[in-house]
DNA sequence: TAAAAGTACTTTGTTCCGCAAAGTTAATGT
DNA sequence: ACATTAACTTTGCGGAACAAAGTACTTTTA
């Protein structure tokens, strides 16, 4: 309970999921094939990672149509900058 | 091949292994019993966590006995750290 | 001296996760 | 009509995490 790892948080111990929240804490949302290409993984994969970070409303999407192609753009959450934020501090309590 | 998180090294994805390193970074050397204390999970699972971080040689062991009373003593390698210290270094660099 | 407990594991078995590949839906371009 | 793009969902496999139980050896306790 009170362990020396016990506040990072295990949805941060996937490194895409890192990489998601890293890609939209700082920019203010990106879209599917943005971090498609910045993370390198196939659609099924990201679609998955970012379906779990949805589900627990760590980020949230909105469909939408550029011109005539539809694009989903995601953002994070209150909620997930929060945990994202304890998750580095941890870390970096637990590093020194 | 260059994605934003292919500099994380895989091993660190699990945050028992990333406690044990800190741990070891920081204190030079510490026993199974003082880890298994420190990260409050079961012998068999610290046991199997360890070992693999010895097969790929990122730690050492060393068994020894304090009194009559069997230890056993694990540090940090060259290797080890260096790795811990590159991860580290992409970890920041992820998050800016 | 018999039983309990400590140390440091290994083995077993279940469950969960990551991931690629393929399939899906719906629209657009040619 | 056919291929392509976007954004998924589904399927299936292989591997990892973990608890629990088993092991070997010794020491402490009743």
């Amino acid at each position: 309970m009170t362990s020396i790892i016990s506040n990072l948080n295990k949805v941060f111990d996937s490194r895409i999921r890192l990489g998601i929240m890293s890609v939209l804490s700082v920019n203010e949302g990106a879209d599917f094939n943005t971090l498609k290409e910045l993370l390198e993984i196939t659609d099924g994969n990201l679609a998955s990672h970012l379906k779990a970070l949805e589900n627990i409303h760590y980020i949230q999407s909105r469909k939408q149509f550029i011109g005539r192609k539809p694009n989903t753009k995601y953002e994070i959450t209150e909620l997930g900058r929060n945990c994202f934020k304890e998750h580095l501090d941890a870390l970096e309590k637990l590093m020194n």
